[in-house]
DNA sequence: TCATGGGTGGAAGAATCTTCCAAAAACTCG
DNA sequence: CGAGTTTTTGGAAGATTCTTCCACCCATGA
């Protein structure tokens, strides 16, 4: 048993994911119009869409030029000691940043992968020099600053 | 003069940014209540910040076990030669894996930085000797799997 | 002082949401 | 099979929301 549902998802789910993947604000009577359901049955699956949480949210995708984010840096990290406390620490501490979009735990030359937005180079000095090598058990720090975004967060494929 | 506004964004837009990011489904009424003005004004502000690119589209964000794409990769490649011609040739030809959520082209040890999602391991390692390693000009390919993520697309913070 | 232009909110018809209920379909078990 | 049960479906309707028009407010500048 899945924990995140307990029913199937068929055809006309799958449809109704793909269709409010690529448009979170499509009107019920639309998307009903487009999968050939009722409003009525198409609101309900919806629903259950969600609390099943196979949606698990809808989000406007905010252009961080606009608020001063367009600067992207993934950085790698090499912790000092691989102890379930050294990852602990290091998780909590590190989530805690707003700047960071992604962290993940990852197997090979790196202990930690991060995804982090800040305005500019300047920033991100400032932010590597305070926060970054001040974590919790940190032993080396690799940044990689983008120079072109060629895809970032596509949709998932359905 | 930015290419994506002409318009400021005051502090009633930046908050209508973080609303719409945190749930895109609000109610037009509902957002114009929280930031205390009158729901004619909202819906023209709202579009105006989609007009103005300042918000690229409302996605729902579906959950990868619902769909079988539970399994997230990070890969780094390193390409045979640094010239435009190589660069272009690659990203083209990874532009259309339907796998890929990111593909970023880094200054550091690799030029680009993959985040991929697939069903499982097994499924990694078709598409990593079908299609990653028969990508144009591809010299190095290091994969990293992710075995906890930690955080993973968090909103930017407004 | 007066004209101008951008921003604001009230108002109202059109569209949509949300829920209830009865009918149809699928499933279960004797 | 076949009756009973559960699940799914779609119509209907009041409540809510969308969307647009228009008059008003208020800076700015001549």
């Amino acid at each position: 048993m899945e924990d995140s549902s307990t029913h199937d998802i068929d055809r006309i789910d799958r449809n109704i994911l793909r269709l409010l993947q690529q448009d979170g604000r499509l009107t019920n009577a639309e998307i009903a119009e487009r999968v050939n359901i009722s409003p009525a049955t198409c609101h309900r699956r919806i629903r259950r869409l969600f609390d099943g949480g196979h949606v698990m949210g809808v989000r406007g995708r905010i252009n961080p030029q606009s608020i001063g984010l367009g600067t992207l840096v993934m950085v790698g990290v090499v912790l000092d000691r691989s102890t379930p406390d050294s990852f602990a620490a290091f998780e909590e501490a590190v989530t805690g940043m707003k700047e960071l979009l992604d962290c993940h735990l990852v197997a090979g030359d790196f202990d930690y992968l991060l995804k982090i937005r800040v305005r500019d180079m300047a920033d991100f000095n400032l932010l590597h020099s305070r926060m970054l090598i001040a974590l919790p058990g940190v032993r080396q720090i690799r940044s990689f600053f983008v120079m072109k975004e060629v895809k970032d967060n596509a949709p998932l494929p359905l």
